[in-house]
DNA sequence: ACCCAGGATTTCA
DNA sequence: TGAAATCATGGG
């Protein structure tokens, strides 16, 4: 097992705070697949220990070059976001591959985390090449292609099977799209991303945000909706709510959303 | 049985 | 142009 000395990380908030659906518990650790292969990670703290990737790759995957510390002083605006920043600490945005991230979040409109799992992990399990058994890699853009429509919906994934084929039918024969929306501005990939079909305003921003390095990018799902609803006052439609929340959070408003989705959800309750 | 879910598209006034 | 209906399905 090699290991790496981390700054301040939680591997935890960071694989279950609901950006990333592809990591399962296993031991004291967790399961996934990181470049197609089989990846084992855990935390002692200070160590970050793994196994099946390179110091590099968990480097770059788990984003522990992004600077928290200047991040939490940026985004600590108020009361709500200091709470956040201390009860979900060492929560990173990760840098999830940008095909898959953005299968997650077609997948993800109009249902619940749990279920997303779910979908997700079907298509692994019919698509993707397994790794052992009880492991398979996420299917690449020609391998999710060859699902048929019918099939994408017997992993559960209801109308939005429709969107997925018509994306994976794209992506297959454009290989190097995601290399190019990487290089733009956060802006102009978001328009692109919103050029297919089921790619909306807020599965446009999780990709920015989650796979392309958009840290300004500022996701409004439900749950924020309500967020911005009783507690910052704001009820206007996305456009302006989201142009409130990074000039109110600054360039790394993407944080403070994760931040303040995940208090959210902890307090779904109170919240109401 | 009911409402909701990390929404987007289509339809209709 | 903008609100309302519709979409497919499972979790709670």
């Amino acid at each position: 097992m090699k290991k790496i000395r981390a700054p301040p990380f939680s591997l935890r908030n960071s694989l279950e705070c609901g950006q990333v659906f592809g990591w399962r518990k296993h031991g004291d650790g967790y399961a996934g697949v990181l470049r197609g292969k089989k990846v084992f990670v855990r935390q002692r703290t200070p160590w970050l220990q793994f196994e099946g990737a390179s110091a590099d790759e968990i480097r770059n995957y788990f984003a522990l070059d992004h600077d928290l510390n200047e991040i939490y002083s940026k985004i600590s605006v108020d009361d709500r976001l200091r709470q956040a920043v201390k009860e979900f600490g060492g929560l990173r945005i990760l840098r999830q591959e940008p095909w898959e991230c953005a299968v997650s979040f077609l997948c993800s409109q109009n249902s619940n985390i749990p279920r997303i799992e779910k979908m997700l992990y079907n298509l692994r399990k019919r698509f993707g090449t397994p790794l052992d058994k009880d492991t398979q890699a996420f299917p690449s853009p020609a391998q999710l292609s060859k699902a048929t429509e019918k099939q994408l919906q017997q992993c559960g994934l209801g109308y939005r099977a429709k969107y997925v084929k018509k994306f994976a039918d794209h992506i297959a024969r454009h290989k190097d799209d995601f290399l190019a929306l990487k290089k733009l501005s956060y802006e102009k990939a978001r328009e692109r991303l919103m050029n297919h079909l089921g790619i909306g305003p807020k599965v446009a921003d999780c990709v920015c945000l989650y796979s392309l390095e958009k840290l300004d990018a500022f996701p409004i799902d439900a749950w924020m909706k309500k967020v911005l609803e009783k507690k910052y006052g704001k009820k206007e439609g996305y456009a302006k709510s989201a142009e409130f929340a990074r000039k109110r959070f600054g360039r790394f408003a993407g944080y403070a959303q994760l931040y303040l989705f995940a208090w959210a959800r902890s307090k779904r309750h109170s919240l109401k």
